[in-house]
DNA sequence: TATTTGCGTAACCGAATGATTACATATATA
DNA sequence: TATATATGTAATCATTCGGTTACGCAAATA
C-alpha cells in the first residue's frame, strides 16, 4: 500500500505530503478537531492558538495538500472544512493490526482469568 | 487526549517521541509491517533496506522507545517484536472521525440512489 | 476613494530529522 | 586465544520543519 507522494515547492524543496506526515504534528491534529465540528475561517482557526496566523496558514496549506481539509473561498474570506474520507488510508493502515493488539489483550485477559481460576483452587 | 511526549536526548536535542511520529516515516511503517510477521533480529531487518544498517538502527530505537517495537536480547542478537497495542492510542484518534466519513460515504450514496431512481423514472 | 480586513507568501532562522562513515564493544566461533 | 559477527553510538552533514516578521494584494467597508 503506498501512502505517500513527494511534491516539489516553488523553492525547489522536497517534501512529503501524506495522510501520515500530515497527523504527526501536534497543531495539526488540533486543526482536524477544530474543522471536524465546525466549517471555520482561517482566521478563526488561528485564534485558537498561539503560534502566529501565517504558521497556522502553513498548517492548513499541507492539511488541504493532502485532501484532509477541503477549502471554499467566499470573498476574501477562506472556510476550512473536514474531509475525513482522507483519513481512511491511514486509518486502514493501522487497522491491519487491530487483530494483532487484540489477540494480545485477549491471551492476557485469559491469563488473568486462569490465575484467578487458581487462585479459587487454592481457597 | 494527550498523545505526544518530549524527551532529551544525551545531546540535549529535543524530540518528539509519539506514536504519530513514529509511524510517519515511510521506512518505519515498513519495520513495523516486517516484524508484525516476524520476530526479526536488527540485521535481518537491515538486510530488507537499502540504506545502511545503523540507519535501521535508529529507526528501530524509535520505534522501541515510543513501544511499538519490543526488544529482546539474545547473546549479541536482538530481537524485535512487535507490540501492538501501542498503536491503539493512534488507532482511536483517527476513528474518532470514522463516523464523519461514514456519514459521507453514506450521503453519497444516497445521492447515487435517488439519481438511479430518477433515470428509472424517465425511463 | 481611502482604509481596514483576511489571508497568502517570501525571506529568514534555529532545531529536528534522517542519512552516512568510523569506531567501540560484547559475544560467538575457529 | 585470535577472529568474526551483531549491534550500538559518536561525529558529521544536508535537508526538512516549524516558527517568526515583513510585505503584498484583493475584498469589504467607511
Amino acid at each position: 500500500m503506498i501512502t505517500y507522494i513527494y511534491v516539489t515547492d516553488q523553492l525547489h524543496n522536497k517534501m512529503r505530503r501524506d495522510v501520515f506526515q500530515a497527523i504527526a504534528d501536534p497543531v495539526r491534529r488540533d486543526i482536524i478537531e477544530l474543522v471536524s465540528n465546525d466549517t471555520l475561517t482561517v482566521n478563526e482557526v488561528a485564534e485558537k492558538f498561539e503560534i502566529s496566523r501565517p504558521a497556522i496558514s502553513k498548517h492548513i496549506r499541507i492539511l488541504n495538500e493532502c485532501g484532509i481539509i477541503e477549502i471554499s473561498q467566499k470573498g476574501r474570506e477562506r472556510y476550512c472544512q473536514i474531509q475525513p474520507k482522507n483519513l481512511i488510508p491511514a486509518f486502514l493502515w493501522i487497522e491491519q493490526y487491530k487483530s494483532l493488539w487484540e489477540d494480545k489483550i485477549d491471551s492476557f485477559e485469559n491469563y488473568l482469568m486462569k490465575l484467578q481460576t487458581k487462585n479459587k483452587e487454592n481457597e
